[in-house]
RNA sequence: GCCGAAGUGGCGAAAUGGCAGACGCGCUACGUUCAGGUCGUAGUGCUCGCAAGUGCGUGUGGGUUCAAAUCCCACCUUCGGCACCA
């Protein structure tokens, strides 16, 4: 705030003050659905309920706004609501640390969020504000669980979580803090719980499809990996020899045609067939192994990585392609959720298997020989393609060919599938936590697993919990929720304590805002299919694989459903970048972190909306800077000072009965106006905020130079030039535009306007700057009418003095002439 | 390690094959003022030159082109994502 300098002519406080209460008194922003215009839904990622607006925020919501308002003045009946991410973790811990009830603390926050959005001048229809910890959102999340449930699309399933025993719970990554619990410092282990989840899997493929939507490239390519789609064949080992219920242990590999190579088998220390398979003498040492495989978090194996422990689990299985025996070994860089969660061993063609095979001393066969290959000691893994050697009939083929060959023979054999196997895994919905929705089932001794009845819900989330800093769910010890009868026989059960991820409620938010206060349905069908889906989406890139991926999955499931008719929400995305100070993230730790309510008390939100979107490219974010925000200031004073009638009628009048009335300034005034609508127009199209603001200082600094030319100012046209800039800057500054546009005359509201229209012609000029050049280098400049031809063009060059010159002991030997732009006299 | 984005004045940046530095910040000088701020006017990439003007200049090195910040190849740096995915 030190930096500031600026004060600003008029009083931006109390001019804004006036008209958001003027706007909001009239339901300027009221939408309707039955608008005959066509629409336009434009999104913005509702904030997390933290408490408080900052600059952030604004960051993402402003320039968006501005946006939404453009789209409106085209003629578009816009929808651009907002509403509250209102369930989480941080409202439970402010429950424990403070004594305040969760959801006393979201409703205080989202109070005071809604004062300050309001504050930032936007277009949102208050009347459609959904906060999603209310039971009328919630029981739709229920309802959709139901759905889900009953498609198969939610099942229960055993998960190794973080678990902290002192505890009694579930902890987040984010809450394991060097292997051990952030809260009571305990160990933490994985441990195998019964948790919710749902079936994204199904949809791998066609989440895969982004074809029919307009995103960036990176977000695409990020979900890409993150499905991670790989083909190869599911073989299986022959494990009839040890007398197992079990027959075989099957294998996902991407590379048969190192089949041959095999010279062990790794399976997941978490994998079910450990036990069976370990050897009596074996016991210990693989009891012990899988053990302390479960012991050791995430950070301890980043601590360890390229380490490759593992031991023997005395078993053997056979190769059916050339009936070897195999060893089989229990080693952690095995992942139990990928694949089959068993990998065969090919250390000659896979890095890991190699340094895992030097560890262990275990054999190294080659099969895809490399060109020029010769015999001997290999330093690292060859993953090329190459020959078949080694490779029984399959030897001589290149490598590529002998991974059909003998996928086909696997088949034939019946040993194996080709298949695909995603990294995409199931998503864990399930939360041992208080503050989120309640899963709609109940366990029943008679009858098993039993969901809720949809005329029950919503399940409520009892009132009078008690958050005790256990870390507990205060659900599981609340016994007026647990205890519950079964819907099914009426005997006493026990209702499911766990709750939903948060991101179940953003997946599906977007098709709330339609119809907010229906309670048939999640949303009304026929509201939904006028406004869904999203025709524009806009919000940080953090959030490129979680929730946009969540919720593309929702839409699809729900088409699957028959309750949509479409299957992507976001047509198109935008990401915003991240704002910064002193050249770090803002944090409360950091003491950097830019609050804008003292702002906007001071300059308005119209110069901190403006310097926003001025101070770079919106998706690359840019650092805040009080210097900059003067900047800004400035321009609205002088912009204050210069569309204020008064001023125009302090200038001297041109006679329009004078024949010079229209002059060449008039002339220039009017192309300068055409070419600026004609920009601003393209750029907030485009997002492209920082260049529309530049364009807008340009014209003004123009117009005000106008103002001061001695024969005196066409003031009809300076008037309509005024008006055409108001309109203009109403998007992004829309309360100095407002009061500029009553001041001047003009019939409330200027948001109702249509904007001003180009016209090509008019914004044509006469007179170009012809740029001459001599092999590349710039010679001359010279002003020539617009409709100047190549011949004339490059014979003035030539004549050109400043040419001549270069030109002496020369022979020209070509000329490039660019109509309207330069001509390049090339010499030798 | 893999995938992706970016590198331009003192600073935020503009220009996406055709005038590098629009617009803004900062700075300098002058004017206004008792003074400071504000405001106004002019200047502001580097180099040599009294000057007209010259040469250089968009991370580094190479290439394509009449012409490259922009396209291609290699490298360096920074940021973001993923990270034993068989």
């Amino acid at each position: 705030m030190t930096m500031r300098t600026t004060e600003l002519t008029y009083n931006a406080r109390e001019i804004e003050k006036k008209w958001r209460g003027r706007w909001e008194g009239d339901k300027l922003y009221k939408v309707r659905d039955d608008d005959p215009r066509p629409k336009w839904y434009e999104l913005t990622m509702y904030p997390y309920t933290s408490g408080d607006i900052h600059i952030g925020h604004w960051y993402a919501m402003a320039p968006s706004d501005a946006h939404a308002r453009f789209r409106r003045m085209q003629g578009y009946n816009v929808l651009h609501p907002m509403g509250f991410d209102a369930f989480g973790l941080p409202a439970e811990n402010a429950a424990i640390k403070r004594g305040i009830h969760p959801y006393t603390w979201t409703m205080n926050n989202i109070q005071n969020m809604r004062r300050q959005l309001r504050s930032m001048g936007t277009v949102y229809d208050w009347d459609r504000e959904i906060v999603c910890c209310l039971p009328e959102y919630y029981k739709w999340n229920q309802w959709f669980f139901l759905k889900f449930y009953e498609a198969g699309l939610a099942y229960r399933a055993k998960a190794p979580a973080n678990w902290c025993s002192s505890c009694q719970t579930v902890l987040a990554n984010e809450q394991v803090v060097d292997g051990k619990c952030e809260r009571c410092s305990t160990s933490v282990y994985r441990r195998d719980l019964e948790q919710w989840f749902f079936r994204i899997t199904k949809y791998a493929n066609e989440l895969l499809d982004v074809s029919k939507i307009d995103w960036p490239e990176k977000i695409k390519i990020m979900q890409n990996n993150w499905i991670g789609r790989s083909e190869g064949v599911e073989i299986s080992f022959d494990l009839s020899h040890l007398g197992l219920e079990e027959q075989e242990i099957s294998t996902f590999t991407t590379r048969i045609d190192t089949i041959y190579g095999v010279t062990f088998v790794v399976i997941a220390p978490e994998h079910p067939l450990v036990e069976k398979l370990t050897a009596r003498e074996h016991k210990t040492e693989v009891e012990a192994y899988v053990q302390q495989a479960r012991h050791q978090t995430e950070v301890e194996r980043l601590s360890t990585e390229g380490e490759k422990t593992g031991v023997f689990t005395g078993s053997y299985c056979v190769n059916r392609l050339n009936g070897e025996p195999v060893p089989i070994l229990v080693a952690d860089y095995v992942l139990l959720t990928y694949g089959t969660g068993v990998v065969m061993g090919v250390p000659a063609h896979d890095q890991r298997d190699f340094e895992f095979a030097k560890k262990h001393n275990l054999p190294i066969r080659i099969v895809v020989a490399p060109p020029g290959w010769q015999e001997g000691d290999m330093p690292q893994a060859y993953v090329g393609e190459g020959t078949q050697v080694n490779s029984g009939p399959f030897n001589g083929l290149p490598s590529s060919e002998g991974k059909e060959r003998i996928a086909e023979h696997v088949e034939r054999m019946g040993w194996g599938k080709r298949t695909v196997s995603y990294r995409l895994r199931d998503w864990l919905i399930s939360r041992q936590r208080y503050w989120g929705t309640p899963i709609p089932i109940i366990y029943c001794d008679e009858c098993g697993t039993v969901p809720v009845p949809e005329e029950d819900l919503p399940v409520l989330l009892p009132e009078d919990a008690e958050f005790r800093p256990t870390g507990e769910s205060p659900l599981t010890y609340n016994q007026g929720f647990v205890n519950t009868a079964c819907p099914r026989c009426g005997r006493p059960a026990r209702s499911e304590t766990d709750t939903m991820d948060t991101f179940v409620d953003s997946s599906w938010y977007l098709l709330r805002y339609a119809s907010p206060q229906y309670d048939k349905g999640p949303f009304d069908p026929q509201v939904v299919r006028k406004w869904l889906p999203v025709d524009q989406y806009t919000g940080g890139a953090e959030h490129a694989v979680m929730h946009l991926l969540y919720a593309r999955f929702f839409t699809k499931a729900l088409q699957d459903l028959g309750l949509l008719d479409f299957d992507e929400p976001f047509l198109r995305l935008y990401n915003q970048g991240h704002i910064i100070a002193q050249r770090h993230k803002m944090s409360k730790s950091r003491g950097n972190v830019i609050t804008p309510d003292p702002y906007v008390e001071e300059v308005g939100a119209d110069v901190v909306r403006c310097y926003l979107m001025f101070l770079g490219p919106w998706d690359q974010g840019g650092e805040w800077s009080d210097q900059g925000l003067n900047g800004i200031a400035r321009w609205m004073n002088r912009v204050w000072e210069m569309c204020q009638p008064e001023t125009l009628e302090s200038k001297g009048d041109k006679d329009p009965n004078d024949s010079a009335f229209w002059d060449a300034w008039d002339v220039t005034v009017t192309r300068t106006l055409h070419q600026t609508i004609r920009r601003v127009t393209t750029d907030l199209e485009k997002f492209k905020f920082n260049t529309a603001i530049a364009t807008l200082m340009e014209y003004s600094n123009h117009l005000r130079r106008v103002l001061e030319v001695p024969e005196g100012v066409n003031k009809p046209l300076f008037r309509d030039c005024i008006k055409s800039f108001l309109l203009l800057l109403a998007p992004c500054a829309p309360h100095i535009a407002e009061e500029m546009w009553e001041r001047n005359g003009y019939p409330y509201s200027i948001h109702n306007q249509h904007m001003p229209q180009w016209d090509d012609a008019l914004a044509m000029d006469e007179v170009i700057t012809l740029v001459v050049q001599v092999n590349g280098k710039v010679r001359d400049r010279l002003q020539v009418p617009a409709s100047i031809t190549a011949e004339e063009a490059k014979s003035l060059a030539l004549e050109s003095p400043r040419v001549k010159t270069q030109l002496t002991n020369a022979k020209v030997a070509n000329m490039v002439y660019v109509p309207g732009r330069l001509v390049n006299v090339v010499v030798k």
